[in-house]
Order: structure tokens, then C-alpha cells, then sequence
DNA sequence: TTGTTTACCGAACATTCGGTCAGTTGACAA
DNA sequence: TTGTCAACTGACCGAATGTTCGGTAAACAA
């Protein structure tokens, strides 16, 4: 009984999962295309071949990364929270979760928001990127029709500094020395919504 | 006379000038490791070979390009107004000369934000970076201590949220259709040092 | 006319690339 | 003890990589 536990130790060795999860780590500190299949055969501590008996190739590797870090963002649009309410307050709750998501799936996001179309893959990531910053446009633009944020700048530009800021996290985060994400969530909302000045409430 | 004039109209051809200057698009399109001496040939249209009459190779090719950028903002910390006066003024100022800075010099500065230290070349442009990352943080830093910014986030924090926003601007901005210099860092200053709320001065 | 220089081409170079495949290893079940 | 199978190795493939080099056509100088 205890010899045939599916749960039991494994023998040691990687699977799809951990060899996504090393891969997306090179990727991110050499980038993509100054990857070899020889450098992730290095971090992964194996042969070059060894890594097509658990993932079919490079393109691939990169297509189930970009997807864990859209789907995220997906799924948080499809909340009711980012669909009912009054548009600054449905901003401000989209805001707040592209922080934790992009805190949750560092790596992942990371990679997604340095990827320039090179192939299929890339441009289908592209796509559904796009989708999304039209939707956090619109909210946007909501925002500066019903007068509550300031009517002194293009909503357009406004949101592309906004998730300007939010996507320059991946920049400098380090989960371990630093801020937990809703620690940096109230920070970059506090700058954001009512600017640095000390004066501001 | 007229003949041996140097300003006389040139055969027609190519100089390192032009070469780099294709090239630092060719290089932010696909990515320097995503691009190949062929790419940059096909840009250029001439063979990979002609490439070598004007420029040393590849490499040196994104080293001319990374001075171009990091250059600009040195000489902007060498001006005395980022030396003299209160700190959030030369705060401001140095905020409103980078975004002047990337606009002008936007294809260098773009490549210069994507480089990773996969080589001695990047690794060199990392490192000068780090250094004027350094000086803005001090200069926030100040800001911060006599009480002209809000005291409630960390400097360190409020310098990479600044900055990532004004970098951020690379990643879609187009000189041709779209604010000028001037008009992207009015708007820029008013939603960083006043924040985005409509209640806002 | 002859010689020189500029700007380039085409072929080739060694190396690295992503990827394939036949075989090997060691843990485990029967 | 034998057989199975997951997990891997090492040799190899064709294509692409950055770079070099001998040659050359056109523009200009003498």
C-alpha cells in the first residue's frame, strides 16, 4: 500500500513544471533569444536532450509562460469587481491586482512584458496583451468622464503611465528583500492618485 | 574648385552614422540577440559583408548606441541645476530633462532600458547606469528629508516607481504622431507630484 | 589613360543553434 | 531474477550565426 502511494517519493528528476519554472528564470536574466537550449541544460543541472523528453521546445517553453502570466490578467477581468461600480473604484481594485499578479507570477509577467513579437507565439502573447490595456483604457476613460480623475491630461496617456508604473516593478522586485504586494500596491496608489507632494492628503 | 569641394555631394552609400543608426531600429524591433548581421543587411540593402566596411562588428555596433544614451544623461547631471537650488526644483528638473533626453535620443535610450549584461559591452552600460540611477535617488532622497515629498513611502521605493514611469514612455511613444518633449513631462510632473485625482490642484 | 580610393559583393569560415535518436541507467514490480 | 519504464546521455544533424577575405565596379585624381 505505501510502496504503490502515487504521492510517494519520486525519484529525483525534473518534470514539465520544473523545467518551465527554471527555464523562465534564464530567460528572464538572459532574455529569450539569448537563451540557448545548452543554458537551460546548465541551470536544469542535465543534457541539452534531456529537456525535449519533458517539453516539446524552446518556442513552446516560452508560449506556456507567456500564457500563465495572461491568464492571470484574464481572469481578473473577467471579475465581477472590475465590472461593477463606480469606474474609479473599479480602477483603483484592477490596479491593486495587477500589482499581486505581477507579484504572484513575477517571472512570468516579467517575460510577457519583454516580448516583441519575433514569432507566432510571441504575437499571439501580444495580442491578448493588447486586449487587456483596452480594457483598462476604457476604464480609464470612464474614470475621466464621470470627473474623477483630472480632465488636464489625455486619458489615453494616463493609463499608459499608469501601467507604465505598475509594469516597471518587474524591474527591480525582489520577492524576498522588499515589500509584499499589497505593501507596494498602497504605495504606487498613494503616488498615483494623489502625487508625491507632502501636501497631498 | 567646385570638384574638390568636401561638402560636394557624396556617392551614394552608407557611413557608420547611417549604419547605426538602422541598425539601433533594426536592434529595438527584434531584440539585439534577436537580431541577426542579416537582418541588419536586409535593413541597410546590402550584403552582410558591407556591413564590416563601415562598422567594427556586432557588438561594438550596440556599444556606440549605449553611449549615445548614457552620454546625454551625464551631461545632464553635470549641469548646475542639478546641483544647485532646493531639491525637489532640481528634482523636477532632472525629471523633465530625462523625458527631454529619451525623447530626443529615443531609439538609444529604449535599447539602452533592454540591456541585460549578456556581455562585457552591456555589462559596462549597466553599470554607468546604476550610477545616475544612484545620483536621482540621492536627489530624492533630499527631497524626502526636508520634507517636500511625502514622508509615508520609502525614497528608495518613490525613486523606482518615478523612474520607471518616465522610462516606461519607450515603450510606446512616437515622435510623429503624439506630444512633443515638453508636453509629455507637463503631464508627467502633474500626475506624479499631484496624482491623477480630479480634486487635485 | 592610368592609378587610387570608396563602397560594396559573393563565397567561405568556424562556431553555435535548436532539435533528433538510438541507446543506457537505475528504481521498481512481479 | 527478470522485465518494465521513466529519465536521461552522447553522438549527431542541417541550418543559421558573426566574421573574414579576395575580388570588383564605379567614381574620382593625375
Amino acid at each position: 500500500m505505501a510502496t504503490s502511494n502515487p504521492t510517494r517519493q519520486r525519484r529525483r528528476g525534473h518534470d514539465p513544471e520544473s523545467v518551465l519554472s527554471i527555464a523562465v528564470g534564464v530567460f528572464n536574466e538572459r532574455g529569450y533569444d539569448g537563451t540557448s537550449m545548452e543554458d537551460l541544460a546548465r541551470a536544469l543541472g542535465v543534457t541539452k536532450s534531456a529537456i525535449y523528453y519533458h517539453v516539446p521546445g524552446k518556442e513552446q517553453l516560452l508560449g506556456r509562460a507567456l500564457d500563465r502570466a495572461l491568464d492571470g490578467l484574464f481572469e481578473m477581468v473577467a471579475d465581477e469587481r472590475a465590472a461593477r461600480g463606480v469606474a474609479i473604484d473599479r480602477l483603483e481594485w484592477v490596479l491593486r491586482q495587477s500589482v499581486r499578479i505581477l507579484v504572484d507570477r513575477l517571472p512570468y509577467v516579467t517575460l510577457l512584458l519583454r516580448v516583441r513579437g519575433n514569432s507566432a507565439t510571441e504575437q499571439a502573447a501580444l495580442e491578448r496583451r493588447r486586449e487587456f490595456d483596452r480594457f483598462v483604457s476604457s476604464l480609464v476613460k470612464e474614470a475621466a468622464v464621470d470627473g474623477s480623475i483630472r480632465a488636464d491630461v489625455d486619458p489615453a496617456l494616463v493609463t499608459r503611465l499608469l501601467f507604465g508604473t505598475v509594469n516597471s516593478i518587474t524591474e527591480w522586485y525582489q520577492p524576498a528583500r522588499g515589500a509584499s504586494a499589497d505593501d507596494l500596491a498602497d504605495a504606487l496608489l498613494k503616488i498615483t492618485f494623489n502625487g508625491l507632494r507632502a501636501d497631498a492628503a
